[in-house]
DNA sequence: AATGAATGAGATTTCATTCAT
DNA sequence: CATGAATGAAATCTCATTCAT
């Protein structure tokens, strides 16, 4: 086997086995040998593929995130008529998707923002969602880009972002596959507050 | 000195000092010795008032959930034209007043919750909150009880009161007196959501 | 209540207290607030009647002990043909009588003897105990003195004294009650082993 | 050096450094900080050797209990003519010449079984010589299989071993070399008890 | 005499991380 | 590259004992 492809394969079996600990566990149970463990390799040699645990925690988050996002892309390029609504729409009901086929990556994006680490991570991610959203309703000119300067459209959407994750959080807590009257009042609540900058007619 | 008082004044300096270290280290940074030596005591003595870590994060909550409680109480009585609107805005600018007297509540609110202790007292105090709202909001008859149960009811004030927590958290994240832009956004928010539970003419 | 009455009452009830705690926990379970607790009165208080820990363990072996002893010393009055069989089964039956009637005591003293207190004391009780019994021995004319010097029937009757308690150890390791084929046997034992001193007709 | 030997020696290590200080301090004195530092090693490598504080005490009872099986083993297959006599003598001088060798050992052994891990390992190992002794006996066809049953048998076995080891324990605490009369007793005590199982001519 | 309060001094164990090979 | 072994640095909590009142 080639060396790029057993480290690859390697990489892959310790972000595994981390999602499979954070979900039994819970993110503070979380230990590189338990890490090594379960990923069947010695705990010296994580630290060839990550710098420190830290390390291996975002680059879960990082490549779930990264599942996450394309499900959003190519959902909302599946929608016909883009409105400030259908976009809403269509992105958290992509989130749920990704939350549902991944449900480690649900728990430590969901209990797991102690960690500075992911806490870090979270904010910047959910910053560069609102931004890529908000490209996305611009370029489609369903933004009213006259009542607002370009810096409290990027705090709006954000400030919508974060709000929604929080929604999330509280649904996928009161039900691990997400509580759907609250699944549906956040996005409700979402699009009721971004409406204020769709265009006017 | 009173024996009572001192105990009291002791107590008073462990839970200070555990917020100013929160604030500084985060929680998963806090150490028993930690709270013991900025609180100028023995670590043994923490053990005297409390019955371990979590318990000294529990009840810094408590103190400062209290203070809160009798901010939003005194404010919303001093209301004269209770409606939906008046009662968010009055007693999100409650938290806020709070919020700036006590800084590392915040941040122990905001970040901390992935403690099972604080979680726990979190998850219920919010819905506490949404509670006593809910039933303020219904006693001055300004609530729709028609469209929809006391359970959706309840689920909606909570959902409020928890996404109205996130949008102060940024508020405040990005500037530590609250940002006025995102606070006012905040407010509006909630606002715009429970509007639907107002009462229709 | 005269305060030595109230103190001698308090005595007592804390040394049941610790016969009861050292059943159910073990003697390393054992701690002064343990006992203070069980007892219901102050820890500091306990430092009024006994100068630390180990005195306790040692005025509870010290009071059972009492009653062994006269236990023993009542049951060998009443034997009427005193021999060295005789002796050795009464004083032994008469061991059994007080642990089936204090069984705290019984496991404080099977058990508990890695306390150095306990063990010292228990070394010093067998060599009183097997002075008192050689006493009773020569006094009855039974012991053949012209056979071993007084230093030889000391160590003999010391040995076993020790080992009759290591046989009984073993009894009632087995069985709460002491196991009846082990008592048996071990009266045998330290009856053979003993009749080599009796008085040759 | 390889790292097997070095492993192993740190471990003999550790094992000698217990032992003294059980010697000094006796087993409630000792610490994993105490046993680290007097085998001059970090406490954490400590944990790399044994699984904590009771399986080193474990360790060193199994380590010098082999060595006890070994000597018994051997001194018993140079005995010619073999009688209960000449085996109770034999094994007690083999166990003798280990305590001497092993002076820990013996404390350890005496002292230490209040220790539960020490305590059932050492039932369990006076049980097993006890059996193997008697095995030895029966295939040399010098014990009288009718007037017992093989429980009783068994029982009468492991009661003399305990009691050869009380009886020892009295000779060595009098005499670090062991007591000569004592330990002559002890022979004697034993041999007299264990000949009534003796097959009669 | 009585006691609530205070504390010095550890004890055991865990863990992330680093080397030497 | 890979890894068994090693360890510095804590962390939490307990407990016997002592004071001040």
């Amino acid at each position: 086997m080639p060396i790029q492809a057993r480290s690859r394969e390697r990489v892959e079996r310790i972000l595994d086995a981390t999602a499979q600990l954070v979900l039994v566990d819970g993110i503070d149970g979380l230990t590189t040998r338990g890490i090594a463990d379960a990923a069947e390799l010695p705990v010296a040699s994580l630290y060839q593929y990550f710098s420190d645990k830290d390390a291996v925690l975002l680059a879960l988050c990082e490549r779930d995130m990264a599942e996450m996002d394309d499900q959003v892309a190519r959902d909302l390029a599946a929608v016909a008529d883009l409105t400030i609504a259908s976009m809403v729409e269509t992105a958290m009901r992509a989130f749920v998707k990704v939350y549902h086929r991944r449900p480690a990556f649900m728990q430590i994006w969901m209990r797991g923002r102690t960690n500075n680490a992911i806490y870090d991570y979270g904010r910047h991610h959910n910053k560069r969602i609102a931004e890529n959203l908000l490209a996305v309703a611009a370029s489609a000119r369903i933004v009213d880009t006259e009542a607002y300067t370009a810096a409290e459209l990027a705090a709006l959407a954000e400030l919508a972002v974060e709000v929604g994750d929080r929604a999330f959080q509280l649904a996928f807590e009161r039900d691990p596959r997400g509580d759907n009257f609250l699944l549906d009042q956040a996005i409700e609540l979402v699009t009721g507050y971004l409406e204020r900058i769709a265009k006017r007619p």
